[in-house]
DNA sequence: ACTTGAGTATTACGTTACGTCATAGTATAT
DNA sequence: ATATACTATGACGTAACGTAATACTCAAGT
């Protein structure tokens, strides 16, 4: 079957000026254009516009929903049970604020009462979801199990704004280590770097005082030992969470001082 | 409990900007202002900043939020049972997309089928949800109790350009009603432009060819019999929803041609 | 053949809800 | 006493469109 904009816009529940802003942004081209300029849809287009519409719906930037769909690695199936998966969670999230809700009216009617912490719960649980679903695995490494409860803690006293700074470090992280992997050298200034952010990183997550140079290479260590890492760094490429150990090991030798 | 920004940010999962922001649109002001120019926050403003957070959860602009609750009326547990009821609504709407999501995986595979209209189920759903939310009494009429089956089916297959005018056309409405009402001449020159709107209002709805001047006045005498209708429309003041059928009823002696 | 209404395309500027500095004063811990 | 953390006030940036304004094109009625 094939489309005009209006028929698309029509039986998916968007815009026509979507449409268009999605051939604009090129997340979403025509299968082709008539001598009249007009736009034609086929249904490689549909499917490709519901995708788009499941990533939006979860949130994800129109950017990222186009990088992500021009990986050469994408898998649709694989993307879909992702996404399936990205709405349990938000059903039970939504479930999470039902029940805030109830306890709410119920609280107002003098039957109950909350914290005022409780009052949010369900809005600050996405932080910690993110926080579980993307960088689970490293906070609750084998080596630091006993520390994760410490860190569970820390993280939900968090203020939003040491979020994101942990955020933003995770990301300058992979971005630098992507570099200094290529370069192969782990003794190396940009290896260094990560090591140092690495460092400010685990300061943000595990109890003051935690922080040592023998922990800082003991947990590089179980990177190495444990799956969770190694499929999480070796991302960037195989033999990269050795190559992080290694890096590692040389920092802590060095730097004397913490 | 007194709180300053950043608690409030880090307990609400908020960013300090977005308190910020609040305050400086008058969205949600500090219980005081510290001699130092700090801002301080009670326990009324932690009851308050949930409540916005559950409108925007549920997509409410802020504008409507913060117009909402300086509404005169202002009944914090009928909204909080609105918001109750939106939420449940919300689960529901993520359940069909989980169910969409499913079938899509069963499409890839070959062992399902879904048509391309299928393939949104779940996107669309939300503006005919909006419609029974929002005008269900006024399309689901006694009057026009035979007539809704044709108009759901009208609503559906509408584009959403289309449904967006009914809005507009809607809000204008409501509007012109207000300043007719005030006048208090349902034979007035306004008073004749909301009955005209109201017309195209209802064409957008009714089946191709059921309008008439008739039908156009029984529905409107049928307005002031059904209390759907008059709690709709007296929100505006008591004794509207009778101005308005008085207006309709003189427009349709008047305006001969159809 | 001609008008008319609906659909389409292309700028272009407006808007919402903040994010992100930049700058500067203030509180707190060592 | 000085560094570090928190706060305030601008001011500019941004994402994802909405909203006209203008100009074609097309199908339908007369």
């Amino acid at each position: 079957m094939e489309y005009t904009v209006n028929e698309l816009a029509t039986m998916s529940g968007v815009s026509v000026r979507t449409i268009h802003y999605y051939d604009q942004i090129g997340l979403l081209s025509p299968l082709r254009i008539e001598p009249n300029g007009y736009r034609v849809y086929g249904s490689a287009e549909v499917d490709l516009l519901q995708q788009i519409l499941f990533y939006r719906e979860l949130g994800v930037p129109l950017k990222k929903i186009k990088s992500m769909m021009n990986m050469p690695d994408y898998n649709r199936e694989k993307e879909l049970e992702a996404q399936l998966n990205a709405l349990l969670q938000k059903r039970k999230q939504i479930e999470v604020l039902i029940g805030n809700v109830q306890r709410t009216i119920h609280t107002l009617r003098g039957e109950d009462d909350m914290s005022d912490n409780e009052k949010f719960e369900g809005f600050k649980q996405k932080l910690i979801d993110e926080n579980e679903e993307i960088y689970g695995a490293e906070i609750r490494s084998r080596y630091s199990d006993d520390l994760i409860d410490a860190s569970n803690a820390k993280v939900k006293g968090m203020s939003r704004e040491k979020w994101m700074e942990a955020q933003n470090l995770s990301e300058q992280i992979m971005e630098k280590l992507k570099k200094a992997f290529a370069l192969g050298n782990p003794a190396s200034e940009l290896a260094k770097e990560v090591c140092d952010l690495h460092r400010q990183w685990l300061c943000m997550f595990w109890k003051d005082g935690t922080y040592s140079k023998q922990a800082h290479k003991e947990l590089a260590e179980g990177y190495v030992a444990d799956e969770r890492f190694t499929a999480y760094y070796d991302k960037i490429g195989e033999g990269c969470t050795k190559f992080l150990r290694d890096a590692i090991a040389i920092y802590c030798e060095e730097n004397k001082k913490c």
